[in-house]
DNA sequence: CTGTTAGCGCCTTCAT
DNA sequence: ATGAAGGCGCTAACAG
């Protein structure tokens, strides 16, 4: 009848013949302790398969080793790329990573946080449509936190995308081949980084007064984009920027079927050149949002935090355009 | 000089004039306390902003309400539905998921799993790589634990796609077309799907005596398909079997560039049918794995093992080949 | 129905 | 250098 529960401390004590302070001890290679009777204690430590809880420790040293993330949709290639780059920069420094999809609902990402939060050592929070008053006040009850893709906050470091800079790269490409009436699909409403691409637009309307913007709602998947191609075709404009990559891709294969050709009557741009924009026909012009990197910086703020260094500056990426086949100059009218 | 720390079970008690085991009571609903009493503490710990501290609570109760998930790679659309349907459905009955990206590290997989495992309730496996004698003795150890695209296992139930009916299917499909010289394109060795795959092949090739389906090693993503172009137009095949979608869209942009048209050349099918396979040029036939739906099914498991429910049967999915534009017959000779 | 007591497994002063 | 004891915050017998 010999329990085979797992091996605690104090199986270990009792079978090496010190007491449990010992073994602490030497499992964490704190204090100095006698060489022969370290030695004994690792040995029995191995032959137990002793290792200690994690949750135990976590409760009495206040620290899981676990970060929450909380990201709006698992199924974005951005978020994806985000939460990849960000798990291995932590897994790197012996973190592990919880994760918290809000399925699109704002409405739980405060919960979500909070609740995440207390499991874990701090929080990464990609929260692009929460206002901007709940974020602020959301922000001190979760630290250490760290926002992605939000502009600078007083409360906690950020890691952010360009959005701005590199929407108006992409209106000066446009414009630079020569069109000058261009569709926005513009997305969901709320998001940040769409008032950022859209704070862009207006910049470039009073740069260029023979440039005409039209904005036209969007969602942010496939379907959107397919659903926009007879709305789009409508406004007469030769180029669209949509509002992400896969806007463009839904735009572009529905508008392949009503027989326009892009680039030739058309040309579209998209943003994030997830890794398929490569791959569409035509390949896609998009600006090239560093996800990943996104991920990892992230992750290198919260282990500043986590070790109590001041608090990192905000760091910003920006986008770098990548012209590919979707986009040419305007069809000689 | 207020201690702004979080309000612990021991101040709600004492602002609440009552003990700690009345408060524990009202806050877990159990046994039954007077009512006005409860509604006191209620009163209390809402005041305060109390809920009690998830790590005390996983110490004594011997369970975290989170459960761990293996992935090979989370750069691959498959696994990140696997992910999302899982995650979706873990946080729909209230668990956590803490995730661990094995980044194809094989001799890392199986310390990824133990250690996770000590943070969690169980773990949810998807390592295809893992040969199945480790397997089979790793799993006894992080029980409970459910398996995800394996042949059923003794020690644990198993979730899984049917690749190798998938792959025949995918066969019969470029069969019919009248294609009689097929190459495969295998991936990775040592995966399980693989080998399913691999399997469905030596059938198809014994049942049609004149059916020939030659074998090209591969990756796993784009490149790996790009690469493998010339060699796919060099043994003269009019058809070829992309181990999964993402080496199909590779090989179909490599193709492309040299002037071959698909599916008048070269018929291209894929596997798994990402959410991209229908927006590539052009749209290409695969086999729908229902990747976010094995997710769910492996909660499922999960939550029946943790439940204490008998073990549940393995179960397994069915891909469904879904036709697209990019085979057709073989180009007359 | 309520309060007291004993741990969950571990780390860390505090003595020795 | 080592051991004993207290406590992290909570729940679950056990009395009353």
């Amino acid at each position: 009848m010999t329990k085979s529960s797992r091996a605690t401390i104090t199986d270990v004590a009792r079978a090496a013949g010190v007491s449990l302070s010992t073994v602490s001890r030497v499992m964490n290679g704190n204090a100095s302790v006698d060489a022969a009777m370290a030695e004994r204690v690792r040995l029995v430590a191995a032959e137990l398969g002793y290792s200690a809880n994690p949750l135990a420790r976590s409760l009495v040293l206040g620290r899981t080793q676990t970060i929450a993330v909380v990201i709006p949709d698992l199924a974005n290639p951005t978020f994806q790329a985000i939460l990849r780059g960000l798990s291995r920069a932590a897994a790197d420094d012996g973190y592990h990573v919880l994760i918290a999809d809000s399925a699109e609902q704002v409405e739980t990402e405060r919960a979500l946080a909070e609740t995440t939060r207390r499991r874990t050592d701090g929080v990464i929070l990609c929260a692009p449509r929460l206002p901007a008053g709940e974020l602020a006040e959301l922000l001190p009850t979760l630290a250490p936190v760290v926002v992605v893709n939000r502009p600078p906050q007083e409360s906690a470091p950020t890691v952010a995308a360009d959005y701005r800079t590199a929407m108006a790269e992409l209106v000066a490409h446009l414009y630079g081949l020569g069109h000058r009436r261009l569709v926005f699909l513009s997305g969901v409403v709320g998001s940040a980084s769409g008032a950022a691409r859209r704070a862009a637009l207006a910049e470039a309307r009073t740069a260029h007064p023979d440039l005409e913007i039209l904005e036209l709602p969007s969602g942010v998947d496939f379907d959107s984009g397919a659903a926009a191609a007879d709305a789009v075709r409508a406004t007469g404009a030769t180029a669209v920027l949509a509002f992400n990559d896969l806007v463009a891709m839904g735009l572009l294969s529905a508008v392949a079927a009503r027989g326009v050709r892009v680039p030739e009557d058309l040309s579209v741009v998209g943003f994030d050149d997830i890794p398929f924009a490569r791959y569409t026909a035509p390949p896609l012009t998009t600006a090239a949002v560093p996800a990943a990197e996104l991920g990892r910086r992230a992750w290198d703020a919260m282990s500043a935090l986590l070790a109590g260094d001041p608090a990192p500056a905000s760091s910003v990426l920006t986008p770098e355009v990548v012209v590919r086949a979707s986009t040419a100059a305007p069809p000689a009218s």
